[in-house]
DNA sequence: TCTAAGGGTTTGATCGATCTAAAAGCTGTG
DNA sequence: CACAGCTTTTAGATCGATCAAACCCTTAGA
């Protein structure tokens, strides 16, 4: 194990002082040129890296954004996807990600008041978002740093950043695509009322039959299930049906067994294998989003801002015999 | 935002020295019972966490496991599950999980380099081990706590702890379950030869078919796709295949197609979907496992031990109609 | 009675970086 | 040549916990 160096190492190599060293990584306008390079060539020599427990102990910054990481449900999720994409824009703004996990709201309102006490992270991404959500109210009212990954459903007016990527938009271009295709009865297999990512993605659906002056009352609830999402599918078809914009990539392939004309949500690795058109979240975009919103009221820049991506269409054509 | 709560101030508060708080939370068995009551009770009222920033400094412990976040490949990859696990478990035992990414195994080894540098995780979990891994002879040279989750392929007297699923086992049940519902000629769609895992799983598949004195010549290797999986189902059904084996859901998913006896693994959420048997990695277990192997060599406990764990056949009827 | 041996608790130093405040180096001007 | 007015560099103090060692007190043995 190399034994570790210090900032006073670095300072004895270039003949400075452990402050004038600091300032060159930190402030470096305030050092004058050839003082710089010469600390910067000791620190490359030395493999020199500061350590993020001492420099937390004294300014108070971690360097670190938590989030939780979320259980897979029964769907096919594309959380780890988001998650990759955090990971990767936080390191190139110098941060990293730390994991927690926790089982409900409350817990994990328990958790976020464990960390801060210590690891002090210095700034949450919360996902899944949801009506009535106690996270983002409680994290508000201490003013601390946060993004969340959905809308504030429910509070419209509430004043944090968030990232969301638009499903209405999605639905909408899908429902267009299968429009364009020449079908005029377009079903919609959903989610129980009341979660807001399932009414937003209806609605895209139904404000374009709506608009096109058709039929906007071929839809179905269900619980997410590919075996929901296949009866569904058969009493749609059944009530005339041609062809199904779905909530969900797991609804669509129970849909896809009925008929061909189906369309997903997320464009998980089961769309592109069973040859299913979806939509597909810029989950990547979305996290880099996070990142910048979340970094950019940590150094001070203005706060309340958000961002609302769209989906893009990934045509397929189902290769089934 | 809550002022922070020192050791100082529970200290003051119960009349007792820094260091006496200190050790009723570090060495209980060296404080006076009553002094002991008096301190918790106001760590309690006062709500104090000790900071790992400091702890860190003084110990140089950080209390932090890192790991790096796989990319999601073509796959349906179920390392999220394992990440969950891992980072449940790694709760319990009072650490917090780091992630990181890193495109290959030099980017890897420059990233641990850097973690090393400025969070000092206390440990690290390598996950994807493959033939010729120089990350994990780079953190055994330098006597770094780790564990990998997969076996040293290729090294198998590499003296560090690792975790993994038993494929061949696996694959070993998935036919026998197939035998048992009387078919004879049972195929395998693999990935190309070298994967240590993919080599695992046909093994299994071979070695239960010359138990039982069968041909185990129906065999393609694929580039994991349910496209070529549906195309390897083709021509190994056209040669007399009656069921078959599948070294993962994606091919498995693309051989249903064809025919119905089919066997995946990793039980992934498109298993459950479509109805495919496939076999489960118990990955919390695993992960449980990674955490206690880990922990076990860093509070000093004996060294080089591993577990292989057995997956379970999921045995589902297939919906379809 | 005096010393030794511990149990229980406290004091001071320390980990490695950054903050603050002030010293030291320049430059140009009167 | 001194000095104001900069720029550049430095010396302590500090963040919050733990280590090492000292200290106090009680009890036991000589």
């Amino acid at each position: 194990m190399a034994e570790k160096v210090t900032i006073a190492d670095v300072a004895r190599h270039a003949n400075v002082s452990r402050q004038t060293v600091s300032n060159v990584l930190n402030s470096p306008e305030v050092v004058k040129e050839g003082t710089r390079q010469r600390v910067l060539a000791a620190v490359e020599t030395l493999g020199y890296r500061v350590s993020a427990a001492a420099r937390q102990m004294r300014t108070g910054r971690s360097r670190l954004l938590a989030v939780r990481i979320e259980t897979t449900q029964d769907g096919m999720n594309v959380f780890d996807r988001f998650l990759h994409g955090l990971t990767e824009s936080a390191a190139r703004s110098g941060y990293r990600v730390l994991l927690y996990a926790a089982g409900d709201d409350r817990a994990e309102i328990a958790t976020i008041d464990q960390l801060l006490g210590e690891f002090e992270p210095d700034g949450f991404v919360l996902t899944s978002t949801h009506h009535g959500d106690p996270r983002a109210s409680w994290l508000a009212e201490r003013d601390l740093p946060f993004v969340t990954f959905g809308r504030p459903w429910g509070a419209p007016a509430a004043g944090h950043p968030w990232v969301d990527v638009d499903g209405a938009a999605g639905t909408e271009s899908a429902t267009r695509h299968l429009l364009g295709e020449g079908h005029r009865r377009i079903g919609f297999i959903g989610w129980e009322a009341g979660s807001g990512v399932g009414d937003d993605r209806k609605a895209g659906w139904s404000r374009t039959l709506a608009a096109e002056g058709l039929d906007a009352g071929l839809t179905l609830e269900t619980d997410g299930s590919s075996a929901q999402g296949q009866a569904a599918a058969r009493e749609l078809t059944g009530r005339g049906a041609t062809a199904l914009v779905c909530v969900s990539d797991s609804v669509a392939l129970g849909a896809l067994q009925v008929l061909p004309a189906v369309v997903g949500f997320d464009d998980t690795p089961v769309a592109a294998a069973v040859g299913l058109t979806s939509l597909g979240q810029p989950l990547a975009e979305a996290a880099a989003h996070c990142v910048d919103l979340l970094t950019g009221r940590l150094s001070g820049r203005p706060a309340a801002a958000h961002v609302l991506l769209t989906p893009s269409l990934v045509i397929r054509k189902e290769p089934r015999s």
